[in-house]
DNA sequence: TCTGCTTACGAAAACGTTTTCGTAAAGGGC
DNA sequence: GCCCTTTACGAAAACGTTTTCGTAAGCAGA
């Protein structure tokens, strides 16, 4: 049995009020009292109870990595952000705790914001209704939305600049002369993604380039999702000189596909992806792509956070951070 | 604020003592009366706080996975092995909680044992010293090492068969033909490492090929780490026709050196690598691997924590997971 | 009617802190 | 010597549960 705070003012011959307040440094507390406290502390290795503390406080000094979606999905992305999160928490003497499920139940953050589990809450997620928004909104329960822009001026998010990225992408690939820019596109159009389309489409208006819709093909983020779509689009007549697709991941199949074609690239086609994950550095050539700060979401995520749970009922923090095309060789 | 028991009981003109018991399944509580509490809870959404309950009941229902390494480091490798343990830990009712520290300090560790946040910690270190250890075992906080076997009776560690993948791998390559076979080696021997090593030795040993030292090269993990390695392997006036790297990320900095110096792959030099990460799929050729079964690991280590959870005391469990070599177009 | 057993419930202790408020002692100004 | 302020400490409440133990009511058997 660990050592109590008890255990610890008696044998100081001290109260349990001193104690606390000489480890909690209070004011009211002599110099060397609260010597002998600590040094005695650290000679019991003395912790005061988590539970204890939390349940007192009124807090716990962790923070919730909520997913609703399957974790091997964005299991990159996500190996991208944590890092980030978690120096951040840190910083902040909070730890991160993950939670993940699979379909849109909306019980388990429910419950484990009602049991005070945690202080706040990162929701990365595809589908979070806004009913739970809401119901998160009035019980005033700090929660950032990280990922996605919320059209809504009371939810907090920190987003990548989805549609700059997606803008910057497709101009990039117009001054290369290409005309015919194919895109692969997801098949539900959540808030980001419907950035990244917009990025593209508009890209092409600005320069005048007439929009084929045979060239924006919906597809799914799986192992080789990208591969069939790929061989669509180089089997049209007139086939596109470039593809934009919206994820590494599904760029790099793209890579795979074009060059087992017998075509190289970037020279017959050029291709481009939107992330900036480690993977694309791994083809051969090398994926030009639209760099995320994705360690930079991860800390600011958790600052925004911690800054609703020592000042509730701040306005809002609502950030799309800036995305840098990287061009390596693809593109 | 939200409702908490007392508030429940008034309303139902019941003692806290019953509804707690109607809620957590107690048997000496009248059916109806189960129903009547069951449905006030839902109702007014009650959730017991965690902290009243931890307290009391003396568990957190937390798990903590410890890093003393950064990261980024073992991001990829943490990415494949995170699904897993959550899943698990879900199923057990438990959630993870993520805490790292890039230094080899033992007071973080022992302040969140000692405080009691959580009732077992999964270690996955490069460096946890034998007092940290003895520490661990004398205090009998349950604990399980990730990744690394321990030459300890006492404690419990779920590892892939290092040694049989690095000995399966290297006969493979011998099969194939290869005589001059190189090994990408860590400098450090953590026990991990010195397995693969072993196996590597053993596998050309029982072969009768004779080992050439200036084949086995000391790499660190780092981004391009294994490019000027290769480069000088190649340089030698009697180049290898394989190489071994003791991690797929340095694996794929052979590929593109190995490349890049107008050989092909694997006709003049196969290569092999360790882990089964994603990334070895994106390579061209894609690469050959030892694959750990990463989610496994992740998902037998929650396991046996839960087992010394619930019953202390038991005796340690060691276990080694198959790997597979998993050829593909590298070697 | 009494005894004993079962069933359903309640009183109260306990978990280990933090924090408010009260107060004795010390010190200073007059 | 008296009063006021400051300093350092302690008593006790409070946080919200779970769980032990006691007991009243109901019932059956004698």
């Amino acid at each position: 049995m660990p050592t109590n705070i008890r255990d610890l003012a008696q044998e100081l011959q001290l109260s349990l009020a001193t104690v606390s307040k000489a480890l909690n440094g209070y004011e009211d507390v002599a110099p060397e009292t609260r010597a002998l406290v600590t040094r005695k502390a650290r000679e019991r290795g003395y912790a005061p109870r988590a539970a204890a503390r939390n349940l007192r406080r009124g807090r716990t000094d962790k923070i919730a990595l909520f997913l609703n979606t399957s974790i091997d999905y964005v299991v990159d992305y996500l190996g991208a952000i944590i890092p980030g999160a978690v120096r951040s928490a840190q910083g902040f003497g909070q730890s991160l705790v993950l939670y993940t499920q699979t379909d849109a139940d909306p019980e388990p953050l429910r419950q484990v914001c009602r049991a005070g589990e945690i202080d706040g809450v990162i929701l990365f997620a595809n589908h979070y209704d806004q009913e739970t928004i809401d119901e998160l909104l009035a019980s005033r329960f700090p929660f950032v939305v990280m990922g996605r822009v919320i059209a809504d001026e009371r939810v907090s998010y920190v987003a990548p600049d989805n549609y700059g990225g997606a803008y910057a992408a497709t101009a990039h690939l117009l001054e290369q002369g290409h005309q015919r820019i194919a895109f692969l596109s997801r098949p539900e159009l959540d808030t980001a993604h419907e950035a990244r389309c917009r990025g593209y489409r508009d890209a092409l208006r600005a320069a005048d380039v007439p929009l084929d819709e045979r060239l924006i093909v919906p597809t799914y983020i799986e192992p080789n999702s990208g591969r069939a779509p790929t061989r669509a689009l180089l089997a049209l007549e007139e086939r596109p000189t470039a593809i934009f697709a919206f994820h590494d991941q599904v760029a790099i199949d793209v890579i795979r596909e074009v060059t087992a074609a017998g075509l190289s690239i970037p020279q017959d086609v050029a291709v481009m992806g939107f992330d900036g994950l480690r993977a694309g550095w791994m083809t051969r050539p090398t994926l030009s792509t639209v760099r995320q700060p994705l360690e930079r979401i991860g800390e600011r995520v958790v600052e925004i956070i911690q800054g609703q749970i020592t000042e509730p009922g701040g306005p809002a923090v609502q950030e799309e951070l800036p995305v840098k095309l990287e061009l390596r060789e693809s593109a």
